[in-house]
RNA sequence: GGGGUAGUGGUCUAGCUUGGCAUGAUACGUGCUUUGGGAGCAUGAGGUCGUCGGUUCAAAUCCGAUCUACCCCA
């Protein structure tokens, strides 16, 4: 199946071919967790922690069910959800009195807690995380890693003196978004969501937003500033430094497994997954290649060239299989290895190793004596082309508009007044959502697309996936 | 939310109309041979025909329900 003939199709194999999940666990939208895909899934978790251990967040972990009147306390939060929880309804052979409810995120699981935790301004920042699994009944057709039942979920919650400090923190979960989308070699817009697409209870949302090729948007995270708006229901308050109480503003960032999603969506090819090298749990194979009388001089080079590669502190491995290399050169290609070392007795005649980046395919010779070296900025070279050549794409699938008429299935971009009128209108005439408008200025300077008042603001319209 | 199609060794699949021994490929194990882009020969193992119930002397096959997957529409 190919990838520009049908991007769908080509998506469920790849997922299944590369063996990043078992998608036959007789639970829809509840798949398994295969080595190679749980240790991508891994990698990932790996750049997030990094990332919040590194701004100051502590990694906590809460439990998988809440009591239901715990759950009711937001009005808005519990409209949002009602329709996508799992309940617990019986323990052994008794109905509970209070149903329990598996999270479909944790702010009703952590603020009764918080507000336990805080109790005076040097309490504050409270800044926390955790990944855990989350659960939604999905409705819609699910989708391996982009539309779940039981989700991989990463959950930021932090809680601020004042509205201005949750805004610092909000500008801090930019900064970190861009940080890790670099590592993930992930183009991707910050967009704030209309106020009727906003998440339930927020404030204001931000969404992180990319485009698949069929040329849907996918939300990989989202990032919300709560004000007091859960502090309030759930009483979350601090005494000041006059001694005044005060309720905490809040704020949350999530993303999840959609993120291994978007790799394999975004860098994959018609030969199988590509993986950034900060997400390749293997970075380089090295391939020997055997022919009679030069086996046992290849294997020993080949053991030679592992270790040093091993102990340069890349992630190497060795394919020693006893299979012809041809099957070995198809079976990375499809698992994504960034970069194949092929040794055979040519190349140790020559005094080279071959070279093949899986991101374009381009083989080159490299004398021995630089291999480790020239692995090393290779790899840089592929994660630098890999996001540009990401970015690239997203460029050209992104159009700008002055009309609602005749549509491509792009990222569209168009003026918008900011009017509720006006925005349920193009959402009506273009049978598509309007993702959002952007965080970062981008100059915009039109109309608005529907009434024609001059507008700074623009807003991005697509079909999401 | 509404409609449609399908489910047979790990994977893909024939058989279903007209009930009667479960078909092939691929992958897998073993041996030999081979190795610079998916090798070949020999041999072996692997199936409650999604699940539950009904009809029948007899069900992969007919009927009902259910689960799961995929497609279309809102």
């Amino acid at each position: 199946m190919k990838k520009a003939e049908d991007f769908s199709e080509w998506y469920n194999e790849m997922v299944e071919r590369a063996n990043l999940t078992d998608k036959r666990y007789p639970i829809k939208g509840m798949n398994v967790w295969t080595p190679y895909g749980w240790k991508i899934m891994r990698a990932i978790d790996t750049h997030i922690r990094e990332e919040f251990d590194a701004t100051n967040h502590d990694e906590v972990c809460f439990p998988l069910l809440i009591p239901e009147d715990q759950f009711a306390k937001e009005k808005e939060h519990i409209k949002g959800f009602d329709a996508e929880v799992f309940w617990v309804t019986h323990a052994g052979l008794n109905p509970l009195d209070v149903k329990l409810l598996l999270r479909p995120t944790s702010e009703t699981a952590m603020y009764p807690m918080f507000s336990l935790w805080v109790r005076s301004h040097a309490d504050l920042p409270l800044k926390t995380y955790q990944i855990v699994n989350t659960f939604r009944y999905e409705t819609k057709q699910t989708r391996a890693f982009i539309r779940v039942r039981e989700i991989h979920f990463f959950e930021s919650h932090t809680c601020h003196a004042d509205f201005d400090d949750a805004e610092r923190q909000i500008r801090e979960d930019y900064e970190i978004v861009e940080r890790l989308a670099r590592k993930w070699c992930i183009p991707h817009k910050l967009l704030k969501r209309t106020d009727w697409d906003k998440f339930p209870g927020a404030d204001y949302t931000v969404g992180i937003d990319t485009v698949l090729p069929n040329g849907r948007t996918l939300q990989l995270g989202s990032i919300h500033q709560y004000k007091e708006n859960f502090s309030r229901p759930y009483d979350i308050k601090y005494e000041d430094d006059k001694g005044e109480h005060k309720y905490v503003h809040q704020t949350t960032f999530g993303m999840s497994e959609r993120l291994v999603g978007a790799i394999v969506a975004i860098h994959g090819d018609d030969k199988g997954i590509v993986l950034p090298p900060d997400v390749a749990t293997i970075q380089i194979v090295v391939v020997p290649v055997l022919a009679k009388g030069a086996a046992e001089a290849v294997t020993a080079e080949a053991k030679n060239l592992y270790n040093e590669l091993k102990g340069s502190g890349l992630r190497v491995h060795l394919d020693d299989r006893d299979v012809r290399p041809g099957v070995k050169y198809y079976d990375w290609e499809l698992k994504g290895v960034p970069l194949r070392l092929e040794l055979g007795p040519k190349d140790i005649e020559k005094g080279v190793v071959t070279f093949a980046r899986r991101d374009n395919g381009e083989k080159t010779l490299i004398e021995r004596e630089r291999v480790t070296d020239e692995a090393r900025e290779t790899l840089a070279r592929i994660a630098a082309d890999m996001l540009e050549r990401a970015q690239k794409t997203m460029d050209a699938d992104t159009v700008a508009v002055d009309s609602l008429e005749n549509l491509p299935e792009k990222f569209i971009r168009a003026g918008w007044c900011g009017g509720e009128d006006c925005g349920h209108s193009i959402e009506n005439r273009t049978d598509r959502n309007m993702i959002g408008t952007p965080v970062d200025d981008e100059g915009f300077d039109g109309a608005c697309v529907v009434c024609g008042k001059p507008t700074r603001t623009s807003v991005y319209i697509a079909r999401a996936m």
